[in-house]
DNA sequence: CGCGTGGTAGTTTTT
DNA sequence: CTACCACGCG
């Protein structure tokens, strides 16, 4: 092969003059002038796209036009005129790289790229080719395509049959396992005999086969059958394969070092036809190799298919230079590379930031700030995105843009699909168009809950099995014999009848109407619409989009093939915002600015994966922070955190490895951030501006309160309160000091339960010492009830139907998640908030030592006292592993580990303005920094909340008085909690509410998550102290950051403290 | 059958 | 810390 390099080393060489002597020397041009699709083509890409003829590999690099050049390609094949549309193979991943193609084919040829019947993914040609071959495969044509959840289903079914015991096997680690073996074409004679010894006791093979024999009988194939069988097809049919041989007569196969076993020998055969398979990939991202790609067969292609041509692709026009300079010499520390460098087409831009944050908040915050900063200069929130390694990391992002009302947009997450609400309404379906779909019927057979429990439901399934018939038919034979609870029966009949008529139907109403009708008539949207926990209208929302999402379809079963195999739902419409998504999600993007957090030593590089994979695992790991840093084009700003909650517990962590691999040249070490107005005391980390005492002069430049006064606050989702304008007072106060006496709830009292909202307990029955809460919505149960809780605070008053749940509450009930339970005798008397009760004790800062007297015994770090987060007494002891024995019987009975039913404060009107209360909290890093953001927060909160401005701003003195503190309140008429924090003001209810409808609008994932930006302040242990001298074991990098002394003197790592701060004010 | 309790595990993810 | 799953009591 000629060396590209040497005849393109110059970056400024022009690309090939269309009808140049170049151009014409390269032979295969047939026309005297290049059509216009070549003409904005570099020399490599313009090789990459003319060299039609035999195996080429197209080496390209991160922004080099990977997808440019195999659109382009495609185009030129059909302009050529060497082959028709349906005889060119295009392979990718996923759909929508499919689809991208699709599109740009079209684009390219001034027309929709027709007829490319084999353009799609390898599983969607797979299925394709196994429907047109089924009978050779032992299946019939109409198969249906199981997904994980169905998988894993089976195999439990499997398992269970087999008597083996899923606590000791789980039936999520052999599907892990069969899927490894088929992503290696093992069927199950093949499987290793050691790796079948793997799982239950060498049975592994063995169930392989098992679950293999099911399928077919259920007439099924799962994802990884798609590849397999078609390859056995080919391998024992000489015909079949020859046939496709003939067919096609090109083939490309997009992001080829992503390609595993299967699918590589997918292609081999295939591709033995024409031989002119043109394979476009980049080994340096190669991020999958925990789900079988197999980097090897990028780097073997030259052996695997003789004669090929190698291409590289290394004119990056994404970057600018710092930021490719970093990538390169990032990558440059793996072993076994084919080698580019990218050669940026820009200028140097921005050098690559590095930054170093006290905690995962911290780090939020600032990211959040810099967003924010870079959004007043113009910049488009849809240009940014933030890359994390692991999905939890998302949720400290969320929450704090939530609180900075920023939006954002979460790729990833759960699929539309794969939302337990679509797939019960797709069951549903399923069954009403192939009643033999055994697992769609068991899914929802009692969903809604009819009664039918797993005992009616094993009687059919077996009923089934032994008559040969589908599951309904079973039903009804059960039905008819009177066999069956009666309530179970009757239940059943409905069902099976209503299957009955819904399939009748099948051919003569509309399947949108239909579809409506079935999740209307069997009770399911019902269902949800009944329930009212947060969740339920946006799952209605899904149901309604899932029923929109049908109408492109001509028939239900059209649509069930569309679905089986594509699984995404476009979004992404609409509304400037951040990206959010994982370093994984974010391969094949770009984005003018890019956030890459949480580069420390466990996290990136993944601990597992340096644990389970080694050397070959560190090398993907970096692969991935080079496709982190590549997905940038102008500004990649790199961020760790020195404390990070593990698993609930607090751990310091050191900068990644990786920081220390990237050039000086191109880094940028940054100190402090630059988007604060003044930044931090010195530039130094965790100082506080409340260290010096000019601090707070400006309260009211701050950027929060600006905020407030140029957007005015109509636009937020403001409750009632900020209608009434009139002279009002709120009170604020330490939820935890308040819940203190949550065990005695009292008439009137006001309550929040996660599931059913707030409420008031409107009767408290002495005698039988019964409580009673009450919920219903306001109109019918008078003033004194409020329906609504967090984020609802905008609907209440919306009518949702008369609906009314009250339950009585013996004194020794309490509020659970799920309701509510009995309460267990207390081991001790309710503790006494550390800050006292209201109206005594205020005043005084909760001291350590209170709270360490009421800690546990030694070894165990102090846990803050929390009225809701009981720790079992057994618990406490040392944390190793007890022989599973069962305790006897009184000891069963322990402390909750939740109550949900808070009792929230009434507004009091009486304190004047500006009495703060407030303990410092040097322990609490949350609190040792208060920065603008704290008084920002408050100026608008308070006009929101219809305060004058001059009481907002009694109100952000007084807080910035009380430096670094912390408080929460709850102001039920507002409908939310909110926290005060140094980050700001969290109005949950508001804040929620008004994201919510934004959300499931945008389908973006929102889960409750907010609310429990307030929760886990209770429970949680925030770093302690700063440890003295340089945190964690001194700077192993030169990013690390420098800390300054301790303010408090012999600090140690263990639980902060608890801080309560009081306010009022009042409204002029 | 439903609910509560206890135990367990907790990167990355497409089809 | 918390989400999920399986078991057993009422």
């Amino acid at each position: 092969m000629s060396d590209p390099n040497a005849r393109y080393d110059d970056p400024s060489a022009p690309a090939l003059r269309p009808g140049g002597i170049a151009a014409r020397a390269q032979g295969t041009m047939r026309a005297a002038n290049a059509p216009d699709y070549l003409a904005g083509l570099n020399p490599e890409q313009r090789e990459a796209v003319e060299t039609l003829d035999g195996p080429l590999l197209v080496l390209a690099g991160a922004g080099t036009g990977k997808t440019r050049v195999l659109t382009t390609r495609i185009a030129h094949i059909l302009a050529l005129g060497k082959a028709r549309p349906f005889e060119i193979l295009a392979v990718t991943f996923t759909n929508k790289a499919a689809r991208e193609m699709r599109t740009r084919v079209g684009d390219l040829l001034g027309r929709a790229a027709e007829g490319m019947e084999w353009l799609g993914t390898f599983h969607s040609i797979g299925a394709k080719m196994l429907r047109r071959h089924a009978e050779l495969a032992g299946l019939q044509p109409s198969f249906t395509i199981l997904d994980t959840d169905d998988q894993i289903r089976l195999l439990k079914q499997v398992l269970a049959a087999e008597n083996i015991d899923d606590k000791r096997w789980p039936a999520r680690q052999l599907a892990f396992a069969i899927d490894g073996w088929k992503n290696r074409a093992l069927s199950p004679k093949d499987v290793p005999v050691g790796e079948a010894q793997a799982y239950a006791n060498g049975r592994g093979a063995e169930l392989y086969g098992l679950y293999q024999t099911r399928l077919k009988q259920l007439n099924a194939v799962d994802f990884g059958d798609l590849l397999l069988e078609p390859i056995r097809i080919f391998r024992e049919n000489a015909d079949v394969l020859g046939q496709y041989h003939r067919r096609f007569r090109y083939m490309l196969v997009d992001e080829y070092q992503d390609t595993n076993v299967a699918q590589y020998l997918w292609l081999r055969l295939l591709a033995q036809g024409s031989k002119n398979l043109a394979c476009v990939g980049d080994d340096d991202q190669s991020i999958y190799g925990w789900r079988g790609a197999e980097v090897e067969n990028i780097l073997k292609f030259d052996r695997d298919f003789p004669g090929a041509k190698v291409v590289r692709l290394e004119r990056n026009y994404r970057s600018t230079g710092h930021i490719l300079n970093a990538a390169s010499h990032l990558i440059a520390k793996n072993e076994g590379r084919l080698g580019k460098t990218l050669r940026p087409q820009t200028e140097l831009g921005e050098k690559v930031s590095v930054a170093g944050a006290w905690d995962s908040g911290e780090e939020a915050r600032q990211i959040g700030d810099e967003i924010e900063a870079l959004q007043t200069k113009g910049h488009k929130l849809d240009d940014m995105a933030i890359l994390v390694r692991a999905s939890f990391q998302m949720r400290e992002f969320e929450e704090r843009f939530i609180t900075l009302g920023l939006n954002y947009r979460v790729v990833g997450g759960p699929r539309f699909y794969e939302r337990a609400e679509i797939r019960d309404a797709m069951a549903y379906i399923r069954v009403v168009a192939s009643p033999a779909d055994a697992l769609a019927f068991e899914r929802i057979v009692n969903v809604p809950k009819r009664g039918i429990g797993d005992a009616s439901v094993k009687q059919i399934v077996e009923r089934a099995r032994a008559d040969e018939v589908t599951l309904p038919e079973a039903s009804r034979r059960l039905v008819a014999e009177g066999a069956l609870p009666a309530k179970a029966r009757n239940a059943l009949k409905d069902l099976v009848l209503s299957f009955d008529r819904w399939s009748g139907e099948l051919d003569r109403t509309p399947h949108v109407e239909l579809a409506e009708k079935i999740l209307e008539e069997s009770g399911y949207t019902d269902m949800w619409s009944k329930d009212r926990s947060a969740e339920a209208q946006g799952r209605l929302e899904n149901l309604k989009e899932l029923v929109r999402s049908m109408e492109p379809f001509e028939n239900l079963r059209g649509f069930l093939e569309h679905v089986s195999l594509v699984m995404d739902v476009d979004g992404a419409r609409g509304e400037d915002a951040v990206t959010i998504m994982t370093l994984h999600a974010a391969k094949g993007l770009e984005f003018d600015t890019v956030f890459l957090p949480g580069w420390e030593e466990g996290l990136f590089p993944h601990q597992r994966s340096l644990d389970e994979n080694g050397r070959a695992g560190l090398e993907e790991e970096r692969r991935l922070a080079y496709v982190g840093v590549t997905r940038a084009k102008r500004r990649a700003k790199i961020w760790f955190a020195s404390n990070r909650r593990v698993h609930g517990m607090w751990q310091s962590s050191i900068p990644s490895r990786f920081l220390d691999e990237l050039p000086e040249t191109a880094v940028d070490v940054v100190e402090a951030p630059a988007t604060f107005g003044g930044g931090h005391m010195g530039g130094s980390y965790g100082a506080s501006r409340f260290d010096r005492a000019d601090a707070f002069t400006s309260t009211y430049e701050t950027p929060g309160w600006k905020r407030a006064q140029e957007r005015g606050f109509d636009r937020g989702s403001a409750g009632p309160g900020a209608r009434s304008r009139g002279p009002m007072t709120i009170e604020g106060e330490l939820v935890a000091a308040s819940t203190a006496k949550s065990a005695g709830f009292s008439q009137g009292a006001r309550v929040f339960h996660q599931k059913f909202g707030n409420g008031t307990v409107v009767e408290v029955d002495g005698k039988q010492a019964h409580r009673r809460l009450r919920q219903s919505r306001p109109e019918a149960r008078g003033r004194q009830l409020r329906e609504g809780g967090v984020g609802r605070a905008g609907t209440r008053g919306r009518d949702r139907g008369p609906r009314q749940s009250s339950r009585w509450l013996s004194t020794n009930q309490v509020c659970s998640r799920s309701g509510f339970r009995t309460r267990p005798r207390r081991a001790s008397p309710p503790r006494p908030s550390p800050c006292g009760p209201r109206g005594s004790g205020w005043g005084k800062p909760c001291s350590r030592a209170r709270l360490s007297e009421r800690a546990t015994p030694a070894r165990t770090p102090a846990t803050p006292p929390s009225w809701r987060t009981h720790r079992r007494p057994d618990r406490r002891s040392p944390p190793a592993r007890r022989p599973r024995r069962r305790p006897p019987k009184q000891a069963k009975r322990r402390r909750p580990r939740s109550l949900s039913l808070r009792p929230c404060p009434t507004p009091s009107f009486s304190t004047p303005p500006g009495l703060i209360w407030a303990a410092r909290a040097e322990g609490w890093n949350m609190q040792a920094q208060w920065t603008d953001e704290g008084s920002t927060a408050i100026g608008e909160i308070a006009r929101r909340h219809g305060f004058s401005d001059e009481a907002g701003r009694a109100m952000a003195d007084a807080l910035n008085q009380s430096a670094g503190s912390m408080a929460q309140f709850h102001h039920p008429d507002l409908g939310g909690m909110g926290q005060w924090s140094r980050g700001g003001m969290l109005m949950i209810g508001d804040m929620f509410n008004h994201h919510l409808k934004a959300a499931s609008r945008a389908s973006r994932r929102i889960s409750p998550k907010p609310w429990r930006a307030a929760r886990s302040w209770r429970g949680a242990r925030r770093p302690a102290n700063r440890p003295p001298g340089s945190a964690n074991g001194g700077p192993r990098s030169s990013a690390a950051p420098r800390r300054p002394a301790p303010r408090t003197a012999g600090a140690t790592r263990s639980s902060p403290r608890r801080v309560g701060l009081r306010w009022s004010a009042t409204a002029a």
